[in-house]
DNA sequence: AACACCGCCTGAGCGC
DNA sequence: TGCGCTCAGGCGGTGT
């Protein structure tokens, strides 16, 4: 599911295309998916200029899991991926069958440079190109600002982005919390950016246990925490993100973050530190998987932990 | 205030 | 082969 990485490598893998380019159409299959800005009447007219229809796109900025969109109008609009979505660029015919549902909403563009795939259909007649929201669980979606001022007061409920964060800055955001650390991190207020995925990596190359009451962190460890978590992220960015089955970017194709998982979808399989089995729990309703000897709670607390859930099994 | 937890939504994967 | 059940989880809303 798209986290901070998957969301980065998508943002960078678009921009050639759709900066400065044109928006000449929508087509909005489901308007449901669309939030626009508060007081704005959901009809055609506003749905086009919430969506840059007649402008522009001048550049495209991210924090945590959120991507901008801004408009040549002043306008800007969001996309949320939210765990199935996706943004995809299409020319030509476009794809068929099970491929071509849920596609929410539809963006005809005239990018300034030419794009890298075929763009006449099997008949040979060309198709304007399309920049393409798909969200089959719709989780996702869209969400239209007024102005950047508006983006800007929405993004400041965020917590600073995951990807450059400092000791400091992720000591402060910690300190005082009682929940577990786990919790803090996918909290996006907090830190933005961080998912199951990289909250699971990030804590076991820092060798901390998911349940470590967040605002007990020595500062070497949260110095160990912030920087895995840059270094975790950076790497995922470069490999194009963590495809486990949904996740594309720009022109449809997978990244392979997957391949330097350490427990993420490995519970019951031997640590690749230590060879002890790691284990499957559930910290905050998400599937978790931790190493019980590299990540040792009682590091933290001098009593045993509440609960003997974990549990050594595969989970799928 | 801080935190837990529900429910949205679809398709994969499983058991029978 | 096919049906129906369970599970996955980001995130806003609601409950404690």
């Amino acid at each position: 599911m798209p986290e901070l990485p998957e969301v980065e490598h998508l943002r960078r893998s678009l921009d050639p295309w759709i900066v400065g380019a044109r928006i000449a159409a929508l087509r909005v299959a489901r308007r449901g998916v669309v939030e626009l800005a508060p007081g704005e009447r959901r009809d055609d007219e506003a749905f086009a200029r919430a969506l840059g229809v007649g402008s522009t796109i001048a550049r495209t900025r991210r924090l945590g899991k959120q991507m901008a969109v801004e408009l040549s109008s002043g306008r800007v609009f969001v996309v949320q991926l939210g765990m199935t979505g996706s943004l995809t660029i299409e020319a030509g015919a476009g794809p068929r069958g099970v491929e071509a549902r849920h596609r929410h909403v539809r963006w005809e563009i005239v990018p300034r440079n030419a794009l890298p795939i075929a763009s006449v259909d099997a008949d040979g007649r060309t198709r304007p190109a399309r920049l393409v929201f798909r969200d089959p669980r719709r989780f996702g979606g869209l969400v239209a600002y007024a102005s950047m001022r508006d983006l800007e007061n929405a993004w400041s409920r965020l917590g600073p982005d995951a990807l450059d964060i400092g000791t400091n800055v992720l000591g402060d955001r910690l300190a005082g919390s009682k929940r577990p650390l786990k919790a803090a991190l996918l909290d996006q207020s907090v830190l933005a950016g961080v998912g199951n995925i990289y909250a699971d990596e990030s804590l076991h190359a820092a060798r901390i246990h998911p349940r470590t009451p967040a605002g007990s962190l020595g500062r070497d460890a949260v110095a160990r925490l912030a920087a895995e978590l840059r270094r975790i992220l950076g790497a995922a960015v470069e490999r194009g993100g963590s495809t486990l089955r949904d996740y594309r970017d720009a022109f449809g194709q997978p990244g392979s973050a997957v391949q330097i998982h350490q427990v993420y979808g490995r519970a019951g399989q031997p640590c690749l530190a230590c060879g002890c089995l790691l284990l499957g729990t559930v910290v905050q309703a998400r599937t978790t998987v931790f190493c019980p000897q590299c990540q040792d709670l009682s590091t933290f607390l001098n009593h045993s932990p509440r609960g003997t859930s974990e549990r050594v099994s595969a989970s799928r």
